[in-house]
DNA sequence: CGAAGATACGGAGGCACCCTCCGCTTAACA
DNA sequence: TGTTAAGCGGAGGGTGCCTCCGTATCTTCG
């Protein structure tokens, strides 16, 4: 029996997943996100399960396949991104926490050097996989957006959708060379425009600007 | 030895490159291109191998690693879309050419299933090679573009960067379900805000509002 | 045209990795 | 503590990667 995300309400009359296969699933899943990120999306999985400390066969048993695999990390990842949010919620400066969220969305990126070419391919046979991470992360950039629209630091004309397309957008261009620091500056300036100025409209539009740019 | 582009111009005392080598070459590419479309880029090379009837060795002297082979035969495509711009430049109505021109680059899209992951991967260890196609297809559209707006049929504030930002940027979402219709159906709307009009400055502005819209 | 030499060809072979399969181990439950 | 379902590990068969070198073919020059 292995455990699957949802299931873990077991009052039905299944048994209780076994702690050693919970433990190993993690183990894997850490290990997994050091060795693809380091090696690349065609790393050894013979790699990852030495690493993880567990046989071959129980990799197999877990993630039948390179891209569940890939799959599973990456969704552990963009939960922990959502999760970030709602602990920023807690801070005082709506504003800012914005700000640093978007921040650590562009860390999120930098760190993944070698995964981002196998979620290429990821997404590309697994759409359901970029409809969840969109859906989540919309979420958590929304209920960031909200309060400071709330607190009537923020403009309220601007979508989640856009801002994480913005955000996307922007980290698109993640092999030229300095891209983080030009992402970081971007995003201040963006976020500087999405603030509710005294000044006219014209200036909050102008500092808007720099979203609709696309990189390649 | 191996014919390199670039290099056939053995006016020095370097032999001249020996047919079968060349053909075999032309056959390895031809294959790839139909192997790694239909299977991916993890496609078996000795399938490719096979298929363009050659022995492994032979393909592995001409391109001594899978990414080497990615990039020819992606810069060969490049080359055939460039020189297509080149033929569409006789064409009686330039608009119509390079509208023409931009549906070749979406088809180009399309018939690369496999091969854009592929892509994906490449461009992120060889962003010359990023550089040398972007700077191939903007002057493809440019020389399109220009004839349109020397022609009085088009305006002139639009730069080729922009128009293939924009190509690009729709095709970005070449994953959902009829984005290929629904590209095409975008870019006669493009093509047409693009349109010099006896209207007013309003409406011009008005028609190229979809450019800066993104996709996923 | 024919010989000589340069160049390219093919595929066997060694290696790494993929993935399956099954006997053994261990945790959960009673 | 015994029973048994669940999970573990890794041997092993298979495939693809890439190198290496004896053989075949092409170009050049007399």
């Amino acid at each position: 029996m292995i455990y699957i995300a949802g299931m873990d309400d077991h009052t039905d009359q299944t048994r209780k997943p076994r702690a050693d296969a919970v433990r190993n699933r993690e183990r894997v899943l850490e290990a997994a996100k050091a060795v693809f990120n380091a090696g690349g999306p065609e790393a050894s999985l013979e790699a990852v399960a030495k690493r993880a400390g567990v046989g071959i066969g129980t990799l197999y048993r877990h993630f039948p396949t390179r891209e569940d695999l890939f799959e599973a990390v990456y969704r552990r990842e963009v939960e922990q991104l959502s999760e970030l949010a709602e602990q920023l919620k807690i801070a005082k400066d709506p504003v800012d926490a914005l700000r640093r969220w978007l921040r650590s969305g562009v860390e999120f990126v930098a760190t993944k050097k070698g995964m981002s070419a196998a979620l290429a391919l990821t997404f590309q046979s697994s759409s359901e996989l970029a409809a969840f991470s969109m859906d989540r992360l919309t979420k958590a950039i929304g209920s960031l957006l909200d309060r400071a629209v709330a607190a009537g630091e923020m403009r309220a004309d601007v979508s989640p959708e856009d801002l994480l397309r913005a955000l996307i957008g922007m980290c698109y261009m993640h092999d030229q060379p300095g891209w983080q620091s030009s992402v970081l500056r971007m995003l201040d300036v963006f976020v500087d425009g999405l603030r509710v100025q005294p000044g006219a409209k014209a200036k909050a539009r102008a500092a808007a600007k720099p979203a609709p740019k696309r990189k390649r």
